[in-house]
DNA sequence: CTGAAAGCGCTTACAG
DNA sequence: CTGAAAGCGCTTACAG
């Protein structure tokens, strides 16, 4: 059974598909078309269920009403709340997401861009890695608007959303200090991003400006795609081996396995070993005792990208980069 | 900057777009073209970076290698990792996948729905609500392969991948009752879907076996869409005013907020108190004690869906409805 | 071995 | 107030 097309509506209603073209986009004032006609047309799409075809539509016009999200993981509950958040905003406007994961893979990272360019996607939302930067570039030279989020690339100038890394990373280690502690372990990845270094910079920072002296032995660097027992091993290892009375763990990711390790060596979180998370997650205001943490405003972060997007989307792209840093929360548990 | 077309490649290689065309779709050999023709022609597609206009190739095939997911809500972890996994293995055979989320709601879904057609997805994947059983049907009417997972409806006869939530949820009863629990509760959800009355069910049946008489008033229905303060109050209502031993959850987030609403008045987890989740989550094995619960094998039920989802594809839709019901696994903890 | 031409379903500048 | 026709970028049956 195929399904109909604008020349059948035009053909039951008798009048040029030109006429009944009008009146589905709304012009039909504009072009005085008369009412009757008007009532006429409408009548028959009502009763046929027609929908335009979109992909002819977009032929046409070179735009689709559609905005590609590229993140990291889907799975990952961050990446998915924002997604989602950034979903509704974007359907309330009118336009449609599609996304896709590129699982930190620079390939499918191109893939995934070369994919959604040949949708002709209006706008792009992208969490980027590094290596893609070329690729992005000519995004942005076709005219395309591309908003990063979560992460920047310093060599492309495109608008950025993301949360006060640096900050969040040295108010966590500064509010160690302030609790007396003296040896205090980072738990990050391996992964080169600036989300991640400026993470670690903030740890550096507020160690030195406490006068603290900075270990690199208290630094674990967990590779990214490996066995989350070789984690658990490795933050034991750390745990048991070094001094430690305070660990900023740099993903919530990473602070679930650190809870695992905890739990194996039997080393309790207290007065004397504390903890903070970067992303909370439901397991920690559930856990033994409650694991402080630090907040992304999600909802604050996903309105400013779709704010920039649309601003972008109606503007013809001829906007400078804009840079927008929300500030964390620092929530600190029992 | 406009992008490259199919006509720009031919003028360059001082072919016919035809010839063009064939290359690009690996039909260079099946039409006889000249070695040298397919090297000059691969060449300047290599080195202009040309990329055919897929929405052109939709519009004249009919179809779009785009497999269209429709889900309740992304940011739940079991649909995110769902997504994730069927995404993999789609986009492995040459497949992509969009998404979005219903939100429990049916005009929403009704929208997908639209949205997917007038895209003209390949197929759909559908985690099925009630009142969409007419949309659905035309699909299907159509020739459009549909696969509903997680959940099914009854009246429209397609293929279903799910767990076997009757079997799960009575297996999890039986395991209180082994344990000598006689004041089993139920925290379940007022959606009227296949797979909660399963759970439901499941746990009517059990009950029954044992000799053991139905309380309505230990089951507790919880409205799908309130502020989870209102559900964690309650379940502690329901703990704090009937005599109860046991409590199976039918959704990981019901469990969480009953995890919560235990903490809140302080009643602990062991020997005379006991829970099972149903859909496993990283709080539970964290968790003091740790939580059991009821596995849906993801892994499992994201290739069941793949494979079914192609083999239709492949035939032109002519093959039986299938239904699929994979074992869970039940993991007792502590 | 290769190409001219029709057609997928729309939108829109132009003409009347 | 309305319509004929071009064109978006492809694929493919047909012809040579």
């Amino acid at each position: 059974m195929k399904s109909l097309s604008i020349k059948d509506i035009a053909v039951k209603a008798n009048v040029s598909i030109t006429t009944v073209s009008f009146i589905i986009n709304g012009k039909a004032k504009e072009k005085s078309i008369s009412e009757a006609v008007i009532e006429k047309v409408k009548k028959i799409i009502e009763e046929s269920g027609y929908k335009p075809n979109q992909i002819a539509r977009s032929l046409r016009t070179g735009n689709s009403n559609i905005i590609g999200l590229i993140i990291e993981d889907i799975s990952n509950s961050f990446f998915s709340r924002i997604a989602r958040l950034i979903e509704d905003k974007a359907y309330k406007r009118g336009y449609k997401i599609i996304y896709s994961s590129t699982e930190n893979n620079v390939d499918k990272a191109k893939e995934l861009i070369n994919l959604f360019k040949s949708r002709k996607v209006d706008a792009y939302i992208i969490s980027p890695i590094k290596g893609i930067e070329e690729d992005v570039q000519m995004l942005l030279d076709d005219g395309n608007p591309v908003i990063f989020f979560d992460r920047n690339l310093p060599d492309v100038d495109t608008s950025y959303v993301g949360a006060d890394h640096f900050n969040a990373s040295y108010q966590s280690i500064q509010s160690f200090i302030d609790q007396g502690k003296k040896n205090i372990a980072l738990v990050t990845t391996d992964i080169n991003v600036a989300q991640i270094t400026e993470r670690h910079d903030g740890y550096k920072k507020a160690l030195e400006d406490n006068g603290i002296a900075y270990d690199d032995d208290l630094v674990l660097k967990i590779h990214f795609n490996q066995e989350e027992n070789e984690t658990i091993a490795q933050i034991k290892s750390l745990l048991e081996n070094k001094k430690v009375d305070a660990v900023l763990f740099v993903t919530n990711y990473l602070a679930i396995s650190g809870l695992k390790a905890l739990k194996q060596i039997d080393k309790k979180i207290g007065d004397d070993f504390a903890v903070i998370a970067y992303d909370d997650h439901e397991a920690f205001e559930l856990h033994t005792p409650r694991i402080s943490a630090i907040q992304q405003p999600l909802e604050e972060i996903a309105e400013a990208i779709i704010k920039l997007i649309l601003n972008r989307l109606s503007s013809k792209g001829k906007l400078p980069a804009e840079e927008l840093i929300i500030p964390t929360r620092l929530v600190l548990r029992d």
